[in-house]
DNA sequence: CGCTGTTTTGAAGGATTTCAATCGATGTGG
DNA sequence: CCACATCGATTGAAATCCTTCAAAACAGCG
C-alpha cells in the first residue's frame, strides 16, 4: 500500500487544490494510505458507468475525461495534467463514475478508495474543506465551458481549450521554450464539440499567422497573446473605426 | 425566523432531496430555522458574483439560473420549479453564486444562511450526505447537457428541454389534463443554446404535426411521447427499410 | 519500404443564424 | 370600451458558419 514518490512527483503531489495546507507530516501519513496505479497510453483507470471506487490524484502524464454518446462520438469533460484530482465528487457520493478517465499518455497516479477518502477526511477536516472547494470550483468551471459553448463561435472556443491547457501547465512547459501541447486536433475537436477538420483549418490559418506551429498531435505555442485575444474575441474582425 | 408553511407547501418541501429520509420532527426544526423569501416575477433572489450566503427551497412559482454572457446574451443553466433546492453547492464552499436566480413568475421560497446550513448539517448528518448527493446529480447533469450541447442538433435538445421540464413537473400539470409549460421561446432558446426564432420554428413545425398547442408564453404537450421519441432521435428522418 | 494513423485541403451541402417585416395578444390610459 | 403602445411570436429570404465527404499528402513505425 505504502508508496514513496520521487522529488518530482511530490512537487506534483503538493499542487493538488485537495493537499492545500496540510503540513509535511500530514501529507506524509496521507501518501501512505495511497495505492500507485500505473496505466499505459490508451489505457483507462475507469470506465463510465462502472461504480465509483477510486480517487485518484495524476503523478505523471496526462489523463482525459470523456464520455461516450449513444452514437459513439467522444465528448472529452476535461483534459487533466500531473497535480489535478480526478473524480472528486463521484467518490463522496455513492454513484457510478459519469465518464471514463484514459490516459492520453503513460501515466502514473496515487489511488485512494472510497472508505480510505472518507477515514482520511476524519483525520484531517483540511481535506474535506478543500473537496468541497474543489467541487465548487469544478462546477463554475464546466458553467463556464456549457455557456461558452451555448454562445462562442468554434475558432473562440478553440482559442479557450488551448489557452487552458497552456495555464493549467499541460504539456512540456520549458522555462524558456515556448509551451507545447501533445494532443490530436480530433482530442481538441472533442473537447470543443467540433469536427477534426475544422480544428485543422483553424489551426492551419493560426500556422500562417505565426501564431503557432503545428505538428503531428502536437501545437507550439508561438504567441499565447494572440491566441488569448482569439479567446477574449479581442481581435477586429471587422475595423474598429469605419469610414463616414 | 420561524415559518409555517400551508400543507401544499409542506408537499413541495417534502419533494425536495435535501429533506429525504427525515422524520417529521426533523423537517420541524429545520423549518423552523428557515426565513420565507418573497420574490415578484423578473425579481432576483440573488445576482451572479454575490458572495453566496443562502441556500433556497422553493415553495411556489418557477425560478431560473442564468449566466450572462460578456456580450449581454443570456444562457439559462437551470429552470427549476417548487421543491427544488438552489445555491446547493455553493453554499458549502465560500465562493461567489456563478449564476444569477430570477424568478419566472412570483416566486416563494425558504432560505437558510450558511451558517445555519452548516450547524444544521452537524445536527442531521442525513442533511449533508443529501447535500452531497444532490452535487453529485447536479454534476451528473450538467455533463450530460454539456454532452448533448456538443453533439447534438438543435431540434433534439429542444425536445429535450421541454421533456425535462415536464417530468420535472414544472408548469401547471393537472391530473388529467394535458403538461402545460409557461415560458416564452427566448427562454427555450436561452435553455438550449440557440435563438427565438430557430425555437419558434420548431413549435410551429411541432404544431403542425399535432404534437404540441403553441401559445404566448405557453405550451401545451399534447404527445409528450412523440417529443421523447425526438429527444431521443428515434425518429425516421430517413427511411428504416431501404430497398436495394 | 510499405503500412497505418494523422493531418491537410477542396468542394458541396446543410443547419442555423441574422435581419427585417408583420402579426397577434396583452395591458393601459384616455 | 376602444385606441394605442408594447411585448412576444411568426415567417421569409439571405447569409454564414460549419459539417460532411472525398482525396491526397504526410509522418512515424515495424
Amino acid at each position: 500500500m505504502a508508496y514513496k514518490p520521487t522529488d518530482q512527483e511530490l512537487h506534483s503531489i503538493r499542487r493538488a487544490t485537495i493537499f492545500q495546507g496540510l503540513t509535511d507530516a500530514q501529507l506524509q501519513i496521507i501518501l501512505q494510505a495511497a495505492r500507485l496505479v500505473q496505466v499505459e497510453r490508451h489505457g483507462f483507470f475507469f470506465h463510465q458507468g462502472e461504480p465509483a471506487s477510486t480517487f485518484y490524484v495524476i503523478l505523471q502524464g496526462n489523463v482525459r475525461l470523456a464520455q461516450l454518446t449513444p452514437e459513439g462520438r467522444q465528448v472529452i469533460m476535461h483534459y487533466f495534467g500531473p497535480g489535478s484530482e480526478i473524480a472528486v465528487i463521484v467518490v463522496l457520493s455513492k454513484a457510478d463514475y459519469p465518464v471514463s478517465a484514459e490516459a492520453a499518455s503513460d501515466a502514473a497516479a496515487l489511488g485512494w478508495d472510497q472508505q480510505t477518502v472518507f477515514s482520511l477526511m476524519e483525520q484531517f477536516p483540511r481535506l474535506a474543506i478543500n473537496g468541497l472547494e474543489m467541487v465548487a470550483g469544478r462546477f463554475w468551471e464546466l458553467q463556464n465551458r456549457y455557456r461558452e459553448l451555448a454562445t462562442e463561435r468554434v475558432e473562440q472556443r478553440v482559442a479557450r481549450a488551448v489557452v487552458r491547457l497552456v495555464q493549467q501547465g499541460n504539456g512540456q512547459n520549458g522555462r524558456s521554450t515556448p509551451p507545447l501541447l501533445t494532443l490530436s486536433r480530433q482530442d481538441l475537436a472533442e473537447m470543443t464539440g467540433t469536427t477534426l477538420f475544422t480544428v485543422s483549418r483553424i489551426c492551419s490559418s493560426w500556422e500562417q499567422r505565426g501564431f503557432v506551429e503545428a505538428g503531428r498531435e502536437q501545437l507550439i505555442i508561438h504567441q499565447l497573446d494572440h491566441i488569448i485575444a482569439i479567446a477574449d474575441d479581442l481581435q477586429p474582425h471587422a475595423p474598429t473605426t469605419a469610414e463616414p
